[in-house]
DNA sequence: GTATAAACTTTGACTAATCAAAGTCAAGTA
DNA sequence: TACTTGACTTTGATTAGTCAAAGTTTATAC
């Protein structure tokens, strides 16, 4: 007979660790604790019935809690586990394109292949490798190894990469005309913006405001413009 | 009625690409294609059941042939997928050692969890940051892509780090009274060395030739004694 | 108030990997 | 030639994770 095999000091399984990462990041993109089984269900690409199953051994493990046709809600423990996922994945995707030079578009899933394999030390190591980075590639916070995340502070529209989708934050500059210019283009605190062009050399940043028609700003004018990822 | 949905396209997982990478080292060290079950399940840590059930799998999937209360023997295709393992296991030793400055003792098992994890392109990145290294940090020869070692040539015991074990290539001096003491001390070709100690400020290497009593030498002397791993 | 549809849960089956324990074989010993 | 032993294989059970399909709830429409 084998002698207490189960829940022994054992490490979480890669699958746990990417039920509990992907329900952090649902919650935090809804802004709700709480998230719905559909939801778990599609961001993992399983059936409702792998779902369910897999989330009712979760809730036995405390590793969150499980309302029967509401939804899940992470624990302390959960969401603490979650944190430091989340902050293999973003540390991992740093270095991906830092210091490998890989392409912003692959580095998602390599990550998330090889957050489940990189142990502690590690991390630790990479971390201080990479200078401690507060970001990672598309703007994201690097939650701390306390696994608490810093709300990044806004940064210069300037400073955003192609791809990224921000919201505003703020406009530093009180010159009427360029206010002037800046409601018209709806460029307004809380406003979502897509930026689909930025190249260095020509000086011009093409984007997007909601669902508007793109434009090109310079960088004397995007420099003005704080937003948040 | 799923269709097919058995070995098509199927990447090995994890616990394949292990049993096939430790089957590979085995019979390197042992110099014979043939490798006993008994060996594979130490090796592997599983109990003898587990290595013969497995092995059936992979003689199934074509990585090896298994011939009953005899022994394993890797196909073209199982040593092939092997030497790609290595090939990774190595490399990324060399990354943690060289980049992270992990130690030495603790990149095994580091590596042997995130070589399941890392892509081919990664790893190719990886190789050209790393100044595609031929040896890793044990002095092991690192696969070449196409998945053949490459004898390494020769080193000076200068460059050997602590814990290797390495045999005598040659001697390069030909001033007897070096000679001599070389004889004396059975530093002659074909003797294996363990090296004890290696502190690059103090200029000395401490080492132990076959199962004879530990002494140190100079790096004036140490440089003329070629070594292979 | 019933009917319907969407969202969710349950059930039963499957795969990969493992172990314990019982069974078999082959080689040498008496 | 029969016996014993160690190496190996077989068998039956278990766990984690998954799907398909059938069943149940809940909310909304009529």
């Amino acid at each position: 007979m084998r002698r207490a095999r189960k829940q022994i000091n054992q490490m979480p399984t890669p699958t746990v660790e990417n039920y509990l990462k992907h329900i952090l990041v649902l919650s935090l993109e809804s802004g709700s604790t709480e998230v719905s089984m559909g939801r778990v269900a599609k961001e993992l690409l399983v059936t409702p019935g792998t779902a369910t199953s897999m989330v009712k051994n979760l809730s036995q493990g405390g590793w969150l809690n499980y309302y029967p046709r509401k939804g899940v809600c992470l624990t302390r423990k959960g969401k603490k586990l979650a944190m430091n996922i989340l902050r293999r994945h973003r540390l991992l995707e740093t270095f991906l394109v830092e210091t490998l030079g890989l392409d912003w578009s692959e580095i998602h899933a390599e990550a998330e292949e090889l957050e489940h394999a990189i142990s502690e030390k590690v991390l630790e190591k990479l971390d201080q490798f990479l200078g401690r980075p507060r970001q990672d590639p598309h703007g994201h916070p690097i939650p701390t190894k306390g696994g608490v995340i810093n709300r990044p502070s806004s940064q210069a529209l300037i400073n955003c990469k192609a791809g990224m989708k921000v919201r505003i934050d703020s406009i530093v500059d009180q010159e009427s005309n360029f206010l002037k210019f800046a409601r018209e283009k709806r460029l307004l605190p809380g406003q979502e913006v897509r930026i689909l062009q930025h190249e260095k050399e020509a000086d011009a940043i093409t984007l997007q405001v909601g669902k508007g028609s793109p434009f090109s700003m310079g960088s004397r004018s995007s420099e003005k413009i704080l937003v948040r990822v």
